[in-house]
DNA sequence: CCTTGGTTACGAACTTAATCGTAACAAGTG
DNA sequence: CACTTGTTACGATTAAGTTCGTAACCAAGG
């Protein structure tokens, strides 16, 4: 119904594999595939198959020198998330991010992550 | 890789139709359509069908007394919303809100939304 | 050289989303 | 009652995402 071809958004399975790259800096299919499965069972080839599919995308680069290619985020995690939340922002807060960060902070959000933000908004003032 | 069956997230068609229903209260298929029209060039059967859907999903309750079924989103605007941004934050962003809030705010946030942020923080004060 | 273990590549199966054509059906009008 | 119009229901199609089995491939040791 709406399709945004332009702009490559990562899916699910994409993200929890950008996750572990940004995390990790760049790494094998054998390495990713082992923090992978501490969380989920995976199967190694689903976890290649899946990079495969996001070099083809170009959300990864890899390096072929050597015989296990080794693979690396093609965007910075900032620039991801920058791009997911825009999307968020525009699909189901009307652009308007106040009203994103009036939903994102509740009782559950800590004083010391409040903190935080309110010194992001007075590094703004200037 | 990751399904998440207990909570139903809507999808992206699906969300389209729930910011209509949000803005204009119950409706008609035909009414929905007509406002979807605006913007995208979608069959009045493809608008069915994914109320048909979410009705299925317990996205949107029905009154069948008419003819014309009424629609009206299950859930509230704010609800929604609060979970998608969960979802975001726990899958995106470490689980930390700060961190979304911080990506969220850039040199395209206006003054005027900076400052509706900065009241919903001294209110938080308390 | 040949085997073996780890690797990539390929493709099949299955699921969910999205789209729409067509059939079935309901209700009012002549 | 038959027609027309507008509605819902159903099913087929297409595309994308996810999963994994199997084949092909390569490099190192015997």
């Amino acid at each position: 119904m709406a399709r945004d071809k332009s702009v490559v958004k990562p899916t699910e399975a994409e993200l929890t594999l950008l996750n572990i790259l940004w995390q990790m800096g760049p790494a094998t299919v054998r390495q990713i595939h082992e923090v992978v499965s501490t969380t989920q069972k995976t199967g190694y080839t689903t976890v290649l198959k899946i990079l495969q599919i996001m070099h083809e995308k170009a959300l990864v680069i890899r390096d072929e020198t050597n015989r296990a290619h080794v693979y690396a985020a093609a965007n910075s995690e900032m620039h991801t998330q920058s791009s997911l939340i825009k999307d968020l922002i525009s699909k189901a807060f009307g652009g308007s991010t106040s009203k994103l960060v009036m939903r994102a902070i509740d009782e559950s959000t800590s004083a010391e992550e409040i903190n935080d933000i309110r010194q992001l908004l007075n590094s703004l003032e200037k």
